[in-house]
DNA sequence: TAATTGGGTTACCCTGAGGTAAACTTCTTT
DNA sequence: AAAGAAGTTTACCTCAGGGTAACCCAATTA
């Protein structure tokens, strides 16, 4: 870690971008199945309103930390899945969610 | 920070107990030099007022991320550091590091 | 033709995390 | 006695992130 001002922080940068009020579930559910449609992915999150999933979804997506792939066909479907430099966390949001647990 | 059952997730409550406005910039400081004194974290942190420092401190406190030494002596002097437990996120904390620098 | 399904939008509201400014306390220095 | 230093507290305000509820659209099926 070598940042000395506020703008240059990398790790308060990440964990903005990760932690949203319902980012993290979003990330744990994707980080375990590769490719979720956006109405499964509401199922297992039955708090949150299809609003606020969607902000959610859509920010990720600007920050490139999740991908949309829409699929035609009907009913509409619409997949999420890790971006490919998100992967590259895997292991530390491994450590985060062991830590997590224990607190 | 209450948990419902859907919300029972390691990852959520790390990010959560990390990622407060402050916090990311605190434990950086941390990271690197084992042992602060208040006012220098402070003078580190030119953009928060004293309060808010203080407010990111006491939760960090709470939720055993940090620790609070009191030395005697005049003026006060009371240090912090980072707990034993947090010490194991580092590895975790460098690849967020390095993963928002490039964001 | 009426209901349903999946994905998304619109309009409006509300709470709490964080912000400002100032004061307090105890001891030291001038 | 006055000024400062370190750590902390008090009172008050602001705003954006998240919440609710309803609605839209296109295609399918009953």
């Amino acid at each position: 870690m070598k940042y000395t001002e506020f703008e240059q922080c990398g790790l308060k940068r990440s964990l903005d971008l990760l932690s949203g009020k319902w980012k993290p579930l979003i990330l744990h559910h994707l980080f375990h199945e590769k490719e979720i449609r956006f109405i499964e992915l509401w199922r297992k999150m039955p708090k949150v309103s299809k609003k606020v999933l969607l902000e959610q979804l859509h920010q990720m997506q600007e920050h490139h930390i999740i991908e949309r792939i829409e699929k035609n066909g009907f009913p509409p479907q619409v997949y999420y899945r890790l971006h490919r430099d998100t992967k590259e966390l895997g292991p530390a949001l491994q450590i985060l969610d062991r830590w997590g647990s224990s607190k």
